[in-house]
RNA sequence: GGAGAGAUGGUCGAGUUGGUUUAAGGCACCGGUCUUGAAAACCGGCGUAGGUGCAAGCCUACCCUGGGUUCGAAUCCCAGUCUCUCCGCCA
């Protein structure tokens, strides 16, 4: 949510922001509710004025014995008159709510306008592997090497799952293991949270009411959803609360599995793991006040390309032009790893400053000490892994001739072998 | 799933036969006096939001949420949510 007096004072300077990843965007209607909510409740508010101050009256004519009727039918009629005013501001409260709910946050200064075409690549580590013989795909690897069942997967979940299986259920759990205890020896707090959400949940990470139906709905709950990132949940944590100033940051990863629709994607091109309704991902999240949010989103950045780093695999890193960042966000990074087979880079976190924009949506607010004042706190988070792309992109670019995968050191300590072999 | 109890500002808590409570009071916290410093004592401040005003301020709303009754609701009525206790069922 934007703070509508930034439109109120600066309209056109809100609109050149939103342009950057938005086709068209117009206030005119929007300035239009507003200013006459504003006068009406200046009207009904006078109005309520006067009818307080009559009622406190009342008592006092009564008890001299004198007839209040006069007063009583007048303030009758003035309550039916406020009682119609207050339908009508409620009803402009709507739509303008409404309107604010469905705009994206405000791209940061620094970020380029338009989509994916315009995103720029700040960091290359590694090189690509160069292989001495025909390289394997990663499907073809991980079901050689038993690790994937894709078959047994469909057959359990349908199209678009796949199941973990022997070194290959070892492997994963020991990816996990090796981030909770980097972001544990970081000073995080680790969190399990509910996989069950609430409608709320979904209004303030900003993924409702827009993109309702990019997630599953459990259809005889109490209305909740199944949270498509950790995300959504931690970010609900301290919703409603007001913080203290010298509590924050506040730095939290969760672990849990996300489900995704994902209805209309290119899944056509994107063969194994690379794209499923469910998949792993331990996510790191920030609450900050906000001038030190820009200084937590390196902090982020920098945790997670450290991961990637310490399994020894080659990535780069992204900036995300601004139709490309997720509607909450205003600014973002993506690390993107390297698939062999598919001569691609692809996503496996993406770290991004969500600004206020989260906060106000959720009310999450701090007390700043040396005002005594409250403010929304900015939101930040980051993907600390996502396994999903990890997983090929591990067996692809570590992979050797014999079709054995080479164990990164890291992983040792949980998965107690040298290589992955059949 | 059943029964009972409860929900008031950071916290505890008064108010619940509707109208001198404009939500008392304690604690915590902040500022000040005193002190070499601290504690104690004393003085003052201290919920959130919306509107209005250059400002001081003023007005309005909020006592779990949403409706309702009334000139007037923390207080009465209806529906719901959550918490606690107990019982049942279940991994």
């Amino acid at each position: 949510m934007l703070d509508i007096n930034l439109i109120r004072e600066n309209p056109e300077k809100v609109k050149k922001a939103l342009l950057k990843r938005m086709g068209s965007v117009d206030f005119t209607e929007l300035l239009s509710w507003d200013t006459k909510r504003r006068e009406l409740i200046v009207e009904t508010e006078n109005m309520k004025a006067e009818r307080n101050r009559v009622s406190k009256l009342i008592p006092s004519i009564k008890k001299e014995g004198k007839d209040a009727g006069v007063y009583l039918s007048a303030m009758k009629k003035l309550s039916d008159t406020i009682t119609e005013r207050d339908k009508t501001v409620s009803e402009l409260d709507g739509r303008i709510h409404d309107f604010m709910a469905a705009l994206p946050n405000i791209p940061a200064d620094d970020v380029l306008a338009g989509d994916k075409e315009n995103n720029k690549v700040v960091r290359i580590w590694g090189d690509k592997p160069e292989f001495s013989f025909k390289p394997k795909d990663h499907v073809q690897l991980v079901t050689d090497l038993h690790l994937i069942d894709y078959e047994r997967g469909a057959k359990l979940g349908g199209n678009g799952f796949w199941a973990y299986r022997g070194n290959g259920a070892l492997l994963e759990w020991a990816l996990l293991n090796y981030f909770i205890e980097t972001h544990i020896s970081d000073g995080y707090e680790f969190i399990l949270p509910p996989h069950l959400l609430t409608w709320n949940c979904g209004y303030t990470a900003g993924q409702f009411p827009k993109f309702e139906e990019d997630v599953y709905r459990i259809e005889n709950g109490e209305g909740q959803f199944i949270l498509p990132t950790a995300e959504t949940a931690l970010v609900n944590f301290h919703r409603d609360e007001i913080l203290k100033e010298d509590e924050l940051p506040k730095k939290y990863f969760a672990f849990t599995p996300c489900y995704r629709k994902e209805a209309g994607s290119y899944r056509s091109d994107e063969r194994g793991m690379i794209r499923g309704h469910q998949f792993n991902k331990v996510e790191m999240f920030q609450y900050t006040v906000p001038e030190d949010s820009e200084k937590a989103l390196d902090e982020l950045i920098g945790k997670a390309e450290k991961l990637v780093q310490g399994l020894g695999l080659h990535y780069r890193v992204s900036k995300l032009a601004a139709a490309d960042c997720s509607a909450s966000m205003g600014k973002t990074f993506d690390i993107e790893i390297w698939i062999p087979s598919m001569n691609i880079y692809k996503e496996v976190s993406s770290a991004s400053n969500g600004y206020d924009y989260q906060a106000r949506r959720g009310n999450i607010r701090f007390r700043r000490i040396s005002t005594g004042k409250t403010e929304y706190v900015h939101t930040l988070n980051a993907s600390g892994l996502a396994t999903s792309r990890l997983l090929p992109a591990i067996v692809e670019q570590l992979q050797q001739e014999d079709g054995s995968i080479k164990v990164p050191s890291v992983l040792k300590k949980w998965l107690n072998m040298d290589t992955i072999k059949a």
